[in-house]
DNA sequence: TAACACTTGTTTTTT
DNA sequence: ACAAGTGTTA
């Protein structure tokens, strides 16, 4: 082996091994950061240049669309735009809805089903739900559609299901004993409407490979050597694939870190990874250890809180990097300024350390958070961008109009045909639908084949109605007709004008009407751009077909990525996976938010949860932020929250700020406001006498002499000094003339600038400290 | 049938 | 707070 080729001589020693083993199957734990994509690339492009096999050859799944897109520039790189391109590389979702298509018939499809995105089939839910006549407040759509997830996921049939005991009496300790049916109406139905959901994608597949040997087979030799990225997060079917694909040459290569499972809510299960060598028992192990990506301060603080999970595989994570910053961590008053502590954080990194602006990530549990840091930023002139919530492709107009193009391509689409019937207004209502569905139902017939032949299914409307029936379905039929034939784009355009959407569009001027119509253009745009990308690709033919299956497993991820720029990110921890900037800010360390509470109750929840947060530190590359608000904003109404336990778990050596005292080190006398605060609660929330009270009552002299706290006091707060000049959230700045006591309770007189006196109650007052300002901020 | 007001749940994460 | 779903009225 020539070791000093170029594609390796970039490599330390473990990566280096994981590229050039080749010979049997082989398990890569990549820590964070540690050039698990560098090595995935670089053994691909190994494979097809030392050990010669051609890039069809080659299957390449990862989990998202954005890291399949990595995978494939990195690899046009290292072995040329065109070997990259002609190589299986996507995600499962995609590369197995695309051998579906190829197979469709032999599973009782037609090659061009559609694909149900979760709030499709959300709604077939709650429709199935609702004509069994169930209470939906029993029958949540949203958790029957998790429960026949789970089940598609761990390959569990409507059949299967139906003969299980465990699953029925599961179902009725739930109160829920017609989940079963439940299931088995909506696989009819999608089956009906010639479609798949998510999970039907990876179910079908397996199904496909068990009942036809010899589609396998074929798929076995094709695929010659077998990669998978982000392992840890795969589920049963997916698990199974990738084992039966590699079952006779075990030529199979998985990388994953179990330290960032993080999607065992949809399913993922750790096991597929921590038992990897037990499917194939000659397994080789590679660690990655050595991380490139962070400062050594930010690795063991992320290792620090690591160590409190059970079960992982042992690694030691390091880096040889510069010694950096240590994690800062800071408490804000409320949600509010927690978002302005954030901007006025990234507005002096970016002056100081000359950053640009798309250098910069905050990064929160839920989606919901965003909000308060949009407002903050916008009020700072800080350029943003949002990735998630909801996407592009999920926005009603667009949804409406894909609906189009789906009922077109494949007019047995159930949803597409609700969604659309009426959209624009023509006069067909609830009740037409509801006539088309019964009919429809009775003879087993889609809702379209309905509306064709309204009288063969024995349709009863009156005439007016039965007009605009036919109307649409000419239209419609227009559309079907020429979609094999005609320019995606251009049949697009048409869609949009003759359907009325286009003067719907114009005629409302309203700033959210603007709004949609700017989204409609650009939809266009969209389908304009794959046109030509697939033209410049030799497809010279590009039909609506195309685009939409292309579209369908598409989401957020590529919706924000349109317009780049020097903007900060804000995401959800979940779709920062995978992705580094060289300052993060990870915001919202409260309990029940982070860890959430649905994660609270179980001890392998609360894990995930702080994997959760490895995931997010490890995200940093030179600096890291961590922050909570003792109040937030949430469902209507203010709540106090306190912070989370992972800031406990973060060895305090590697970590400066307000909370640094969250564990006080030795080295430190006395306690920080923080734990002071958090005994207090349980003290008070039991109402039991502290037993080392003394200690405390010390602990409080350092920062307010002779006085015990009734409430939580922040740090600001109990350093506060007659002297001192403060920032008040209302009153603006002004300096303290005295402190005293009122009942248990501290007070201050201050003179502001502009306000006047006035008296503050610092249990409750928000306000900074501007001079002398605290621990550098 | 459509527009409007009212009620309800929702907020954990995503292919 | 907010969006989506429901029911009521014209």
């Amino acid at each position: 082996m020539n070791s000093d080729h170029s594609l390796l001589c970039r490599l330390n020693g473990a990566q280096r091994a994981a590229v050039e083993f080749c010979d049997g199957p082989s398990l890569v734990i990549a820590g964070a950061g540690s050039g698990k994509t560098r090595v995935l690339a670089h053994k691909i492009a190994y494979l097809m240049e030392e050990q010669g096999l051609q890039p069809w050859q080659i299957l390449s799944l990862t989990f998202t669309n954005k890291a399949a897109r990595e995978m494939k520039s990195r690899i046009a790189g290292l072995a040329g735009e065109e070997r990259a391109r002609r190589l299986w590389a996507g995600t499962f979702h995609s590369v197995f809805a695309r051998i579906l298509r190829n197979e469709a018939e032999t599973i009782g499809f037609q090659s061009n089903f559609t694909i149900f995105d979760s709030s499709d089939s959300g709604n077939l839910v709650r429709l199935i739900i609702r004509e069994m006549e169930l209470d939906d407040k029993l029958y949540k759509p949203g958790a029957v559609h998790g429960q026949i997830s789970k089940a598609k996921n761990s390959l569990i049939s409507p059949a299967m299901y139906a003969a299980s005991t465990e699953l029925a009496h599961y179902d009725r300790m739930a109160r829920r004993p017609l989940l079963g049916e439940i299931y088995r109406r909506y696989q009819l139905r999608l089956g009906s409407a010639n479609s798949m959901d998510f999970d039907d994608l990876l179910m079908f597949t397996n199904i496909l490979f068990r009942d036809r040997e010899e589609v396998l087979e074929r798929y076995r030799n094709q695929f010659r050597y077998i990669l998978v990225d982000e392992y840890q997060d795969t589920n049963f079917a997916q698990h199974l694939i990738v084992k039966q694909l590699a079952e006779t040459h075990h030529r199979v290569c998985v990388v994953g870190d179990d330290a960032q499972s993080i999607y065992s809510f949809r399913g993922a299960n750790i096991d597929n990874i921590l038992k990897f060598k037990s499917n194939f028992p000659e397994t080789r192990i590679f660690k990655l250890e050595q991380n490139y990506r962070s400062t050594q301060n930010i690795v063991n603080a992320a290792n620090s809180l690591i160590k409190k999970n059970r079960e992982q595989i042992f690694k030691n994570v390091f880096s040889e990097n510069e010694e950096g910053e240590k994690v800062c961590l800071r408490s804000a008053y409320s949600d509010f300024e927690e978002g302005l502590i954030v901007a006025g954080r990234i507005a002096r990194i970016r002056l100081e350390k000359h950053a640009g602006y798309g250098d910069f990530a905050i990064l929160y549990r839920t989606n919901a958070q965003s909000r308060i840091f949009e407002e903050a930023l916008r009020k700072n002139n800080i350029p943003y961008k949002i990735y998630g919530g909801l996407s592009f492709y999920q926005r009603r107009e667009i949804k409406d109009i894909i609906s189009y193009f789906r009922l077109i391509v494949n007019p047995d689409d159930e949803e597409a045909f609700r969604r659309i019937i009426n959209y624009p207004a023509r006069g067909l209502g609830a009740v037409t639908v509801a006539r088309i569905a019964v009919a429809a139902q009775q003879h087993d017939a889609s809702l379209w084949q309905v509306t064709g032949a309204p009288s063969e299914y024995g349709l009863e409307v009156n005439s007016g109605t039965a007009g605009k029936l036919k109307t649409f379905h000419t239209l419609m039929q227009e559309f079907i007709d020429r979609r094999d034939t005609a320019n995606a784009f251009e049949l697009a355009q048409e869609v949009i004008r003759k359907s009325g959407i286009a003067r719907a569009a114009c005629d409302d001027i309203t700033p959210e009407g603007m709004s949609r119509a700017q989204n409609v253009q650009e939809l266009l745009g969209a389908i304009n751009g794959f046109v030509e990308a697939q033209r410049e690709q030799g497809e010279e033919n590009v039909r609506l077909t195309d685009f939409l299956s292309e579209v369908s497993l598409l989401t957020d991820q590529d919706a924000g990525a349109e317009e780049d720029g020097e903007k900060v990110t804000l995401m959800t921890v979940h779709s920062a996976k995978g992705l580094e900037f060289d300052h993060v800010f990870i915001v919202g360390l409260e309990e029940d938010l982070f860890p959430s509470v649905m994660a609270k109750s179980e001890s392998r929840g609360l894990e995930e949860e702080r994997r959760l947060l490895y995931v997010a530190i490890t995200r940093a590359r030179k600096s890291c932020t961590v922050t909570w608000a003792k109040s937030r904003f949430r469902n209507g109404q203010i709540n106090t929250a306190s912070p989370s336990r992972f800031l406990q778990d973060i060895d305090p050596t590697f970590v400066e700020g307000d909370g640094a005292a969250l564990r006080p080190s030795p080295a430190e006398s006395g306690r920080s406001s923080m734990q002071a605060w958090r005994e207090q609660r349980t003290a008070t929330a039991t109402s039991a006498v502290r037993a080392d009270g003394a200690e405390a009552k010390r602990s409080v002299q350092t920062a307010a002499p002779s006085t015990a706290p009734s409430a939580p006091l922040s740090e600001e707060a109990q350093a506060l000094k007659v002297g001192h000049i403060i920032e008040h959230e209302r009153f603006g700045r002004g300096k303290v003339i005295s402190i005293e006591m009122s009942g248990n309770d501290r007070r201050a007189f201050v003179d502001f600038e502009s306000a006047g006196k006035k008296q503050l109650l610092l249990k409750f007052a928000r306000f900074s400290i501007v001079d002398p300002p605290l621990s550098g901020e």
